[in-house]
DNA sequence: AAGTCGGGGCT
DNA sequence: AGCCCAGACTT
């Protein structure tokens, strides 16, 4: 892993969340909106967001301070929107229990609305410096194919953390800057479908490689379609609201033509019970 | 351990 | 027409 510091100060991508006027600018409040955007939103979709959020609220006491109308209409077409409902939370909980300072402590940051694993770490590391393995999907990988000669990672488990953390140098920094660097190949040389072997910095000791890149039948667990799912039902209602807002849709003028009525009443439904959205006299809307 | 949850871009 | 994406939550 080591050739890897190298490597990333020579070709990491120039992020904003990297940058050290981001960090001044809205500190560790800064890196857990970015953490939340990336929670399976590619990292070219939340570039165009993630400022205007920050700008509109800088700080968690701001964001705790909005209506959850305003977050969800405000998170667009980022997908997940349950997730800027658990943001939104999420700063409640920092104003409540923090004093409206994001918390440093792992445990304290996996207690939070939305907060798991991977970004609990993330924000420990990335805004506080602090010396914890991240593991996100392209780190799992890098590791899969590095360290176990795989060529695709099992499914998330707490063995990917305690194996990242066994490769981590003593000291914080250098720790961070493997953890950013593990990700950084895997999202741009050690890729899941068409892997650049060829300019990876770990070539030399790839396992997988080593082994001439076999097929170790890794299945995927794969999703659903999205056309005709229940997702694009629910996205479909969230986008009707969106352009309402902030006046109410009235139930009869909700997805009139949908295709299948009773899936359109079952997304209507569980964007209620959600808390993405609710019903009274005038119809349906953003949650107030 | 398996299901659910967006939406866009690339192959 | 799939596959994939800086995951987390619920059951």
């Amino acid at each position: 892993m080591t050739p890897l510091h190298g490597w990333y100060a020579e070709e990491a991508r120039d992020l904003p969340w990297r940058r050290p006027e981001f960090h001044a600018a809205f500190g560790a409040w800064g890196v857990l909106v970015s953490e939340f955007m990336l929670q399976q939103t590619p990292v070219t979709r939340v570039i165009p967001h993630l400022d205007a959020w920050l700008t509109r609220w800088p700080t968690p006491r701001a964001m705790a301070a909005a209506s959850p109308a305003d977050v969800v209409q405000q998170w667009a077409n980022l997908g997940y929107p349950r997730r800027a409902l658990w943001l939104h939370r999420a700063a409640v909980e920092v104003v409540e229990r923090h004093g409206g300072v994001v918390p440093r402590d792992v445990d304290a940051l996996l207690a939070l609305s939305g907060i798991g694993d991977y970004t609990a770490r993330a924000v420990a590391v990335f805004a506080y410096g602090d010396r914890h393995p991240v593991v996100d999907t392209n780190t799992r990988r890098v590791l899969a194919r590095a360290v176990e000669g795989r060529a695709q990672p099992g499914s998330p488990s707490r063995r990917d953390l305690a194996l990242m953390a066994a490769l981590l140098p003593a000291d914080p920094a250098e720790a961070a800057v493997l953890n950013a660097a593990a990700m950084e190949l895997g999202a741009t040389i050690c890729t899941s479908r068409a892997p650049r072997c060829d300019r990876c910095p770990l070539a030399d000791g790839c396992a997988w490689l080593a082994a001439g890149r076999p097929d170790t039948g890794d299945e995927r667990r794969r999703q659903a379609a999205y056309e005709g799912s229940d997702r694009q039902a629910r996205g479909a209602v969230l986008r009707l609201l969106r352009a309402a807002a902030p006046a109410a849709v009235p139930l009869t003028a909700v997805l009139p033509d949908w295709p299948d009525v009773r899936q359109r009443d079952r997304a209507i439904d569980s964007l209620i019970a959600d808390g993405l959205a609710e019903a009274d006299g005038e119809g349906l809307s953003l949650p107030r």
